[in-house]
DNA sequence: GTAGACATGTAACCAGTTACATGATTTC
DNA sequence: GAAATCATGTAACTGGTTACATGTCTAC
Protein backbone atom coordinates (compact mmCIF):
# COMPACT_ATOMS: atom_id res chain seq x y z
CA UNK A 1 0.00 0.00 0.00
CA UNK A 2 2.79 2.59 1.27
CA UNK A 3 4.84 0.83 -0.85
CA UNK A 4 3.21 1.25 -3.75
CA UNK A 5 2.46 5.66 -3.04
CA UNK A 6 5.95 5.52 -2.61
CA UNK A 7 7.30 3.81 -5.68
CA UNK A 8 4.92 5.67 -7.96
CA UNK A 9 5.80 9.49 -6.22
CA UNK A 10 9.71 8.25 -7.09
CA UNK A 11 8.83 6.96 -10.63
CA UNK A 12 7.91 10.84 -11.24
CA UNK A 13 10.66 12.48 -9.14
CA UNK A 14 13.98 12.02 -6.97
CA UNK A 15 12.53 12.53 -3.47
CA UNK A 16 13.94 12.48 0.17
CA UNK A 17 11.16 11.05 3.11
CA UNK A 18 9.97 14.22 4.59
CA UNK A 19 8.96 15.52 0.91
CA UNK A 20 7.78 12.26 0.32
CA UNK A 21 5.35 12.85 2.87
CA UNK A 22 3.94 15.93 1.93
CA UNK A 23 3.14 14.56 -0.87
CA UNK A 24 1.72 11.97 0.07
CA UNK A 25 -0.41 13.66 2.43
CA UNK A 26 -1.14 15.74 -0.19
CA UNK A 27 -2.18 12.67 -2.38
CA UNK A 28 -4.10 10.40 -0.44
CA UNK A 29 -5.03 13.35 0.39
CA UNK A 30 -8.03 14.53 3.27
CA UNK A 31 -8.29 10.68 3.62
CA UNK A 32 -5.66 9.14 5.39
CA UNK A 33 -1.81 10.54 6.02
CA UNK A 34 1.19 8.85 6.64
CA UNK A 35 3.10 9.33 9.73
CA UNK A 36 7.08 9.52 9.78
CA UNK A 37 6.81 6.01 11.93
CA UNK A 38 5.80 4.48 9.37
CA UNK A 39 7.35 6.11 6.44
CA UNK A 40 10.87 5.63 7.59
CA UNK A 41 10.68 2.27 8.33
CA UNK A 42 9.14 1.47 4.56
CA UNK A 43 12.01 3.24 2.84
CA UNK A 44 14.26 1.12 4.71
CA UNK A 45 12.58 -1.74 3.67
CA UNK A 46 12.37 -0.67 0.40
CA UNK A 47 16.41 0.41 0.01
CA UNK A 48 17.18 -2.96 1.86
CA UNK A 49 15.01 -4.98 -0.92
CA UNK A 50 16.76 -2.93 -3.51
CA UNK A 51 13.69 -1.38 -4.75
CA UNK A 52 15.11 2.24 -4.14
CA UNK A 53 18.55 3.78 -3.47
CA UNK A 54 19.94 6.69 -1.91
CA UNK A 55 21.35 9.16 -4.41
CA UNK A 56 23.40 12.20 -4.80
CA UNK A 57 20.62 15.13 -4.77
CA UNK A 58 20.99 16.44 -7.77
CA UNK A 59 19.95 19.69 -7.08
CA UNK A 60 21.36 20.11 -4.20
CA UNK A 61 24.87 18.63 -4.21
CA UNK A 62 25.95 19.82 -0.67
CA UNK A 63 29.18 20.63 0.78
CA UNK A 64 32.27 18.81 -0.73
CA UNK A 65 34.02 16.76 1.71
CA UNK A 66 37.25 18.28 2.82
CA UNK A 67 39.69 15.55 2.37
CA UNK A 68 41.87 16.34 5.43
CA UNK A 69 43.36 12.89 6.33
CA UNK A 70 42.53 13.07 9.49
CA UNK A 71 39.94 10.07 10.00
CA UNK A 72 41.21 7.05 8.66
CA UNK A 73 40.77 3.80 7.01
CA UNK A 74 37.11 2.03 7.65
CA UNK A 75 36.27 4.94 9.25
CA UNK A 76 36.48 7.74 7.12
CA UNK A 77 35.02 5.36 4.05
CA UNK A 78 32.09 4.46 6.47
CA UNK A 79 31.58 8.26 6.87
CA UNK A 80 31.92 8.84 3.60
CA UNK A 81 29.55 6.72 1.90
CA UNK A 82 27.42 7.66 4.20
CA UNK A 83 27.78 11.56 3.56
CA UNK A 84 27.94 11.15 0.05
CA UNK A 85 24.24 10.52 -0.26
CA UNK A 86 22.98 12.99 2.15
CA UNK A 87 22.18 16.51 0.81
CA UNK A 88 22.55 20.04 2.66
CA UNK A 89 20.28 18.67 5.95
CA UNK A 90 21.05 15.50 6.24
CA UNK A 91 18.55 14.99 3.33
CA UNK A 92 19.11 11.29 2.54
CA UNK A 93 17.16 11.59 -1.34
CA UNK A 94 15.82 8.71 -2.45
CA UNK A 95 15.57 6.94 -6.38
CA UNK A 96 13.66 4.21 -8.23
CA UNK A 97 15.56 1.19 -9.42
CA UNK A 98 14.86 -1.28 -12.06
CA UNK A 99 14.01 -3.77 -9.46
CA UNK A 100 11.80 -1.06 -7.85
CA UNK A 101 10.14 -0.03 -11.39
CA UNK A 102 9.02 -3.76 -11.58
CA UNK A 103 7.93 -4.18 -7.99
CA UNK A 104 5.87 -0.80 -8.56
CA UNK A 105 4.01 -2.65 -11.85
CA UNK A 106 3.62 -5.73 -10.03
CA UNK A 107 1.83 -4.07 -6.88
CA UNK A 108 -0.01 -2.06 -9.46
CA UNK A 109 -1.32 -5.04 -11.22
CA UNK A 110 -1.98 -7.18 -8.22
CA UNK A 111 -5.37 -7.60 -6.47
CA UNK A 112 -5.17 -6.53 -3.26
CA UNK A 113 -6.14 -9.45 -1.08
CA UNK A 114 -6.25 -8.11 2.26
CA UNK A 115 -9.06 -4.97 3.80
CA UNK A 116 -8.74 -1.49 2.79
CA UNK A 117 -10.22 -2.40 -0.79
CA UNK A 118 -11.52 1.31 -1.67
CA UNK A 119 -8.25 2.67 -0.04
CA UNK A 120 -6.05 0.74 -2.42
CA UNK A 121 -7.91 1.46 -5.82
CA UNK A 122 -7.72 4.52 -5.31
CA UNK A 123 -4.23 4.90 -5.28
CA UNK A 124 -3.70 2.62 -8.11
CA UNK A 125 -6.34 4.53 -10.33
CA UNK A 126 -3.75 7.77 -9.18
CA UNK A 127 -0.89 5.83 -11.01
CA UNK A 128 -2.99 4.37 -13.61
CA UNK A 129 -1.62 6.56 -16.24
CA UNK A 130 1.42 3.96 -15.65
CA UNK A 131 -1.21 0.90 -17.06
CA UNK A 132 -1.05 0.32 -20.13
CA UNK A 133 -4.78 0.49 -21.68
CA UNK A 134 -6.04 -2.94 -21.15
CA UNK A 135 -4.72 -3.76 -17.87
CA UNK A 136 -6.50 0.00 -16.96
CA UNK A 137 -10.04 -1.27 -17.98
CA UNK A 138 -9.74 -4.32 -15.69
CA UNK A 139 -8.96 -2.87 -13.05
CA UNK A 140 -11.61 -0.48 -13.28
CA UNK A 141 -14.07 -3.91 -14.21
CA UNK A 142 -13.15 -5.07 -11.49
CA UNK A 143 -13.66 -2.31 -9.54
CA UNK A 144 -17.04 -2.33 -10.69
CA UNK A 145 -18.07 -5.56 -10.15
CA UNK A 146 -16.95 -5.35 -6.63
CA UNK A 147 -19.21 -2.06 -6.21
CA UNK A 148 -22.21 -4.31 -7.72
CA UNK A 149 -21.83 -7.36 -5.47
CA UNK A 150 -21.57 -5.16 -2.80
CA UNK A 151 -24.22 -2.98 -3.80
CA UNK A 152 -26.48 -6.54 -3.95
CA UNK A 153 -25.01 -7.19 -0.27
CA UNK A 154 -26.65 -4.17 1.26
CA UNK A 155 -30.15 -4.57 -0.85
CA UNK A 156 -29.89 -8.00 0.63
CA UNK A 157 -29.61 -6.64 3.96
CA UNK A 158 -31.65 -4.09 3.85
CA UNK A 159 -34.95 -6.41 2.27
CA UNK A 160 -34.12 -8.65 5.13
CA UNK A 161 -34.12 -6.40 8.29
CA UNK A 162 -35.49 -3.08 6.90
CA UNK A 163 -38.20 -2.88 9.58
CA UNK A 164 -36.42 -4.00 12.53
CA UNK A 165 -33.49 -1.24 11.89
CA UNK A 166 -33.90 2.48 13.62
CA UNK A 167 -33.79 5.27 11.66
CA UNK A 168 -30.18 5.55 11.71
CA UNK A 169 -29.16 2.47 10.42
CA UNK A 170 -31.42 2.65 7.87
CA UNK A 171 -30.62 6.01 6.72
CA UNK A 172 -26.71 4.93 7.11
CA UNK A 173 -27.70 1.81 5.25
CA UNK A 174 -29.72 3.96 2.33
CA UNK A 175 -26.54 6.63 2.11
CA UNK A 176 -24.56 4.11 1.96
CA UNK A 177 -26.00 2.22 -1.11
CA UNK A 178 -26.76 5.54 -2.72
CA UNK A 179 -23.15 6.35 -2.49
CA UNK A 180 -22.46 2.93 -4.29
CA UNK A 181 -24.50 3.44 -7.06
CA UNK A 182 -22.95 6.76 -7.61
CA UNK A 183 -19.41 5.20 -7.33
CA UNK A 184 -20.51 2.71 -9.75
CA UNK A 185 -21.91 5.37 -12.68
CA UNK A 186 -19.03 6.52 -12.09
CA UNK A 187 -16.48 4.07 -12.93
CA UNK A 188 -19.04 3.65 -15.97
CA UNK A 189 -18.20 6.89 -17.32
CA UNK A 190 -14.50 6.44 -16.95
CA UNK A 191 -14.85 2.66 -18.12
CA UNK A 192 -16.46 4.03 -21.33
CA UNK A 193 -13.71 6.95 -21.75
CA UNK A 194 -11.49 3.80 -21.81
CA UNK A 195 -13.30 2.34 -24.80
CA UNK A 196 -13.45 5.33 -26.55
CA UNK A 197 -9.94 6.00 -26.47
CA UNK A 198 -8.53 2.26 -27.06
CA UNK A 199 -11.41 0.86 -29.25
CA UNK A 200 -10.29 -3.03 -29.41
CA UNK B 1 -13.85 -0.28 17.08
CA UNK B 2 -14.62 -3.94 17.34
CA UNK B 3 -15.17 -3.76 21.07
CA UNK B 4 -17.78 -1.19 20.59
CA UNK B 5 -19.08 -3.31 17.87
CA UNK B 6 -19.43 -6.58 20.02
CA UNK B 7 -20.58 -4.55 22.91
CA UNK B 8 -23.68 -2.77 20.86
CA UNK B 9 -24.63 -6.12 19.44
CA UNK B 10 -24.69 -7.51 22.80
CA UNK B 11 -26.69 -4.70 24.23
CA UNK B 12 -29.63 -5.76 22.13
CA UNK B 13 -29.48 -9.50 22.76
CA UNK B 14 -27.02 -12.28 24.01
CA UNK B 15 -25.13 -13.90 21.54
CA UNK B 16 -22.42 -16.86 21.11
CA UNK B 17 -19.27 -15.92 19.08
CA UNK B 18 -19.69 -17.14 15.77
CA UNK B 19 -23.28 -15.96 15.60
CA UNK B 20 -21.57 -12.71 16.64
CA UNK B 21 -19.84 -12.56 13.94
CA UNK B 22 -22.49 -13.29 11.34
CA UNK B 23 -24.48 -10.25 12.89
CA UNK B 24 -21.07 -8.26 12.85
CA UNK B 25 -20.37 -8.86 9.06
CA UNK B 26 -24.14 -8.02 7.93
CA UNK B 27 -24.02 -4.88 10.22
CA UNK B 28 -20.59 -3.44 8.85
CA UNK B 29 -22.07 -4.78 6.45
CA UNK B 30 -20.75 -4.97 3.10
CA UNK B 31 -17.92 -3.18 4.11
CA UNK B 32 -15.30 -4.88 5.91
CA UNK B 33 -16.41 -7.86 8.12
CA UNK B 34 -14.31 -9.42 10.43
CA UNK B 35 -12.37 -12.67 11.16
CA UNK B 36 -12.62 -15.65 13.76
CA UNK B 37 -9.10 -14.24 14.94
CA UNK B 38 -9.88 -11.19 15.73
CA UNK B 39 -13.18 -11.46 17.11
CA UNK B 40 -12.56 -14.10 19.59
CA UNK B 41 -9.42 -12.83 21.19
CA UNK B 42 -11.34 -9.65 21.58
CA UNK B 43 -14.49 -11.10 23.11
CA UNK B 44 -11.65 -12.74 25.44
CA UNK B 45 -10.58 -9.33 26.40
CA UNK B 46 -13.75 -7.90 26.91
CA UNK B 47 -14.66 -10.65 29.45
CA UNK B 48 -11.37 -10.69 31.04
CA UNK B 49 -12.05 -6.77 31.56
CA UNK B 50 -15.44 -8.22 32.99
CA UNK B 51 -17.46 -6.09 30.21
CA UNK B 52 -18.94 -9.23 28.87
CA UNK B 53 -19.27 -12.87 30.56
CA UNK B 54 -20.32 -16.05 29.30
CA UNK B 55 -23.75 -16.83 30.68
CA UNK B 56 -26.47 -20.04 30.54
CA UNK B 57 -27.07 -20.01 26.86
CA UNK B 58 -31.13 -19.45 27.76
CA UNK B 59 -32.93 -19.88 24.72
CA UNK B 60 -30.87 -23.51 24.57
CA UNK B 61 -29.89 -24.44 27.78
CA UNK B 62 -28.00 -27.90 26.60
CA UNK B 63 -27.71 -31.00 27.69
CA UNK B 64 -27.97 -31.82 31.72
CA UNK B 65 -24.97 -33.17 33.36
CA UNK B 66 -24.95 -35.90 35.15
CA UNK B 67 -23.39 -36.11 38.23
CA UNK B 68 -21.90 -39.57 37.86
CA UNK B 69 -19.24 -39.27 40.53
CA UNK B 70 -16.46 -40.39 38.17
CA UNK B 71 -14.88 -37.12 38.13
CA UNK B 72 -13.72 -36.05 41.86
CA UNK B 73 -12.50 -32.74 43.62
CA UNK B 74 -11.35 -29.95 41.27
CA UNK B 75 -11.16 -31.18 37.96
CA UNK B 76 -15.31 -32.57 38.28
CA UNK B 77 -15.60 -28.53 39.49
CA UNK B 78 -13.99 -27.27 36.50
CA UNK B 79 -15.77 -28.89 34.34
CA UNK B 80 -18.61 -28.54 35.26
CA UNK B 81 -18.06 -24.92 35.43
CA UNK B 82 -16.77 -24.77 32.17
CA UNK B 83 -19.64 -26.87 30.93
CA UNK B 84 -22.40 -25.00 32.82
CA UNK B 85 -22.06 -21.92 30.42
CA UNK B 86 -21.70 -24.01 27.19
CA UNK B 87 -24.61 -24.40 24.83
CA UNK B 88 -25.97 -27.16 22.86
CA UNK B 89 -22.83 -27.03 20.59
CA UNK B 90 -19.77 -25.62 23.11
CA UNK B 91 -21.52 -22.34 22.27
CA UNK B 92 -19.99 -19.82 24.80
CA UNK B 93 -23.37 -17.32 25.08
CA UNK B 94 -21.82 -14.06 26.26
CA UNK B 95 -24.05 -11.05 27.87
CA UNK B 96 -23.40 -7.26 28.42
CA UNK B 97 -22.22 -6.37 32.24
CA UNK B 98 -22.95 -3.17 34.07
CA UNK B 99 -19.21 -2.44 33.39
CA UNK B 100 -19.55 -3.47 29.52
CA UNK B 101 -22.38 -0.91 29.74
CA UNK B 102 -19.72 1.65 31.07
CA UNK B 103 -17.40 0.79 28.57
CA UNK B 104 -19.70 0.88 25.43
CA UNK B 105 -21.04 4.49 26.15
CA UNK B 106 -17.43 5.40 26.69
CA UNK B 107 -16.66 4.18 23.43
CA UNK B 108 -19.74 5.73 21.91
CA UNK B 109 -18.52 9.17 22.77
CA UNK B 110 -15.17 9.09 22.59
CA UNK B 111 -13.40 10.95 19.73
CA UNK B 112 -11.84 8.58 17.76
CA UNK B 113 -8.19 9.08 17.81
CA UNK B 114 -6.57 6.89 15.06
CA UNK B 115 -7.23 6.07 11.44
CA UNK B 116 -9.98 5.03 10.41
CA UNK B 117 -12.82 7.57 11.32
CA UNK B 118 -15.29 6.96 8.36
CA UNK B 119 -15.80 3.31 10.19
CA UNK B 120 -15.92 4.77 13.54
CA UNK B 121 -18.48 7.35 12.58
CA UNK B 122 -20.64 5.00 10.65
CA UNK B 123 -20.79 2.52 13.78
CA UNK B 124 -21.37 5.42 16.16
CA UNK B 125 -24.08 6.15 14.18
CA UNK B 126 -25.65 2.82 13.63
CA UNK B 127 -25.27 2.75 17.87
CA UNK B 128 -26.67 6.28 18.19
CA UNK B 129 -29.82 5.31 19.41
CA UNK B 130 -28.38 4.92 23.02
CA UNK B 131 -27.44 8.21 23.05
CA UNK B 132 -28.89 10.92 24.84
CA UNK B 133 -30.62 13.83 21.92
CA UNK B 134 -27.65 16.38 22.58
CA UNK B 135 -24.74 13.74 22.49
CA UNK B 136 -25.94 12.59 19.00
CA UNK B 137 -26.03 16.33 17.33
CA UNK B 138 -22.41 16.55 19.03
CA UNK B 139 -21.65 13.56 17.19
CA UNK B 140 -22.96 14.83 13.65
CA UNK B 141 -21.55 18.10 13.93
CA UNK B 142 -17.89 16.91 14.91
CA UNK B 143 -18.10 14.51 11.70
CA UNK B 144 -20.26 17.38 9.57
CA UNK B 145 -16.52 19.87 10.64
CA UNK B 146 -14.59 16.90 9.84
CA UNK B 147 -15.76 16.41 6.39
CA UNK B 148 -15.91 20.37 5.49
CA UNK B 149 -12.35 20.33 6.75
CA UNK B 150 -11.66 17.33 4.33
CA UNK B 151 -13.56 19.17 1.53
CA UNK B 152 -11.54 22.33 1.96
CA UNK B 153 -8.16 20.67 2.00
CA UNK B 154 -9.28 18.91 -1.38
CA UNK B 155 -10.07 21.95 -3.01
CA UNK B 156 -6.83 23.07 -1.92
CA UNK B 157 -4.71 20.38 -3.26
CA UNK B 158 -6.64 21.16 -6.42
CA UNK B 159 -6.18 24.66 -6.76
CA UNK B 160 -2.47 24.02 -6.01
CA UNK B 161 -1.93 21.11 -8.39
CA UNK B 162 -4.92 20.76 -10.65
CA UNK B 163 -3.05 21.17 -13.77
CA UNK B 164 -0.08 18.84 -13.18
CA UNK B 165 -2.73 15.77 -12.11
CA UNK B 166 -3.25 13.26 -15.07
CA UNK B 167 -7.01 12.71 -16.11
CA UNK B 168 -7.00 9.96 -13.96
CA UNK B 169 -5.99 11.51 -10.57
CA UNK B 170 -8.19 14.91 -11.61
CA UNK B 171 -11.61 12.59 -11.75
CA UNK B 172 -10.97 10.80 -9.03
CA UNK B 173 -10.39 14.24 -6.74
CA UNK B 174 -13.44 15.41 -8.74
CA UNK B 175 -15.61 12.41 -7.75
CA UNK B 176 -14.05 12.34 -3.91
CA UNK B 177 -15.05 16.14 -3.69
CA UNK B 178 -18.57 15.80 -4.55
CA UNK B 179 -19.15 12.68 -2.40
CA UNK B 180 -17.94 14.46 -0.04
CA UNK B 181 -20.12 17.46 -0.55
CA UNK B 182 -23.64 14.40 -0.79
CA UNK B 183 -22.02 13.29 2.85
CA UNK B 184 -22.35 16.52 3.78
CA UNK B 185 -25.40 18.05 3.08
CA UNK B 186 -26.61 14.12 3.66
CA UNK B 187 -25.39 14.91 7.58
CA UNK B 188 -27.39 18.33 7.05
CA UNK B 189 -30.48 16.35 6.91
CA UNK B 190 -29.99 14.38 10.14
CA UNK B 191 -29.12 17.47 11.72
CA UNK B 192 -32.38 19.02 10.76
CA UNK B 193 -34.44 16.24 12.06
CA UNK B 194 -32.21 16.32 15.32
CA UNK B 195 -33.05 19.36 15.97
CA UNK B 196 -36.67 19.31 14.84
CA UNK B 197 -37.24 16.43 17.32
CA UNK B 198 -35.32 18.25 20.09
CA UNK B 199 -35.87 21.67 19.67
CA UNK B 200 -33.73 23.38 22.32
C1' DG C 1 21.37 32.26 20.91
C1' DT C 2 17.10 30.47 20.39
C1' DA C 3 12.65 29.42 18.20
C1' DG C 4 10.87 27.01 14.61
C1' DA C 5 10.83 24.41 10.42
C1' DC C 6 13.30 20.70 8.29
C1' DA C 7 14.91 15.92 8.49
C1' DT C 8 15.70 11.03 10.01
C1' DG C 9 15.07 7.55 12.70
C1' DT C 10 13.71 3.90 16.79
C1' DA C 11 10.61 1.50 20.14
C1' DA C 12 6.48 0.17 21.95
C1' DC C 13 2.13 -0.64 20.69
C1' DC C 14 -2.44 -1.67 18.27
C1' DA C 15 -6.06 -3.64 15.72
C1' DG C 16 -6.63 -6.25 12.60
C1' DT C 17 -5.35 -10.32 9.18
C1' DT C 18 -4.50 -15.38 7.48
C1' DA C 19 -3.55 -19.99 8.36
C1' DC C 20 -3.91 -23.50 11.24
C1' DA C 21 -5.76 -26.91 14.92
C1' DT C 22 -9.59 -28.78 17.15
C1' DG C 23 -13.86 -30.64 17.92
C1' DA C 24 -19.25 -30.97 18.10
C1' DT C 25 -23.61 -31.60 15.52
C1' DT C 26 -26.49 -32.33 11.58
C1' DT C 27 -27.66 -34.34 7.25
C1' DC C 28 -27.35 -37.51 3.71
C1' DG D 1 -19.63 -42.88 8.24
C1' DA D 2 -18.56 -38.81 5.32
C1' DA D 3 -19.38 -34.16 4.31
C1' DA D 4 -21.02 -29.81 5.59
C1' DT D 5 -21.74 -26.52 8.86
C1' DC D 6 -21.34 -24.82 13.37
C1' DA D 7 -18.20 -23.32 16.91
C1' DT D 8 -13.92 -21.90 19.44
C1' DG D 9 -9.59 -20.90 19.64
C1' DT D 10 -4.05 -20.04 18.87
C1' DA D 11 0.19 -18.35 16.38
C1' DA D 12 2.60 -15.73 13.29
C1' DC D 13 2.32 -11.84 10.78
C1' DT D 14 1.02 -7.09 8.75
C1' DG D 15 0.82 -2.49 8.29
C1' DG D 16 0.09 0.84 10.28
C1' DT D 17 0.06 4.22 14.82
C1' DT D 18 2.08 7.47 18.67
C1' DA D 19 5.73 9.00 21.35
C1' DC D 20 10.22 9.71 21.71
C1' DA D 21 15.31 10.83 20.60
C1' DT D 22 18.34 13.21 17.72
C1' DG D 23 20.23 16.38 14.91
C1' DT D 24 20.50 20.36 11.06
C1' DC D 25 19.62 24.71 9.14
C1' DT D 26 17.34 29.38 8.89
C1' DA D 27 15.66 33.59 10.50
C1' DC D 28 15.03 36.74 13.96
Amino acid sequence: MLELAILGLLKEQELHGYELKKRLSEMLGPFSSVSFGSLYPCLARLEAAGAVKAVEAHGDPGPAIPSTGALTGELAAFRARSRAVRGSRGKKVYGITERGEALFEELLLAESQSGDDDRAFNLKLAFARYLPSEARLGLLERRRAHLVERLAKARGAMRARRERLDAYSQSLLDHGTETTERDISWLDGLIELEKQEAPE
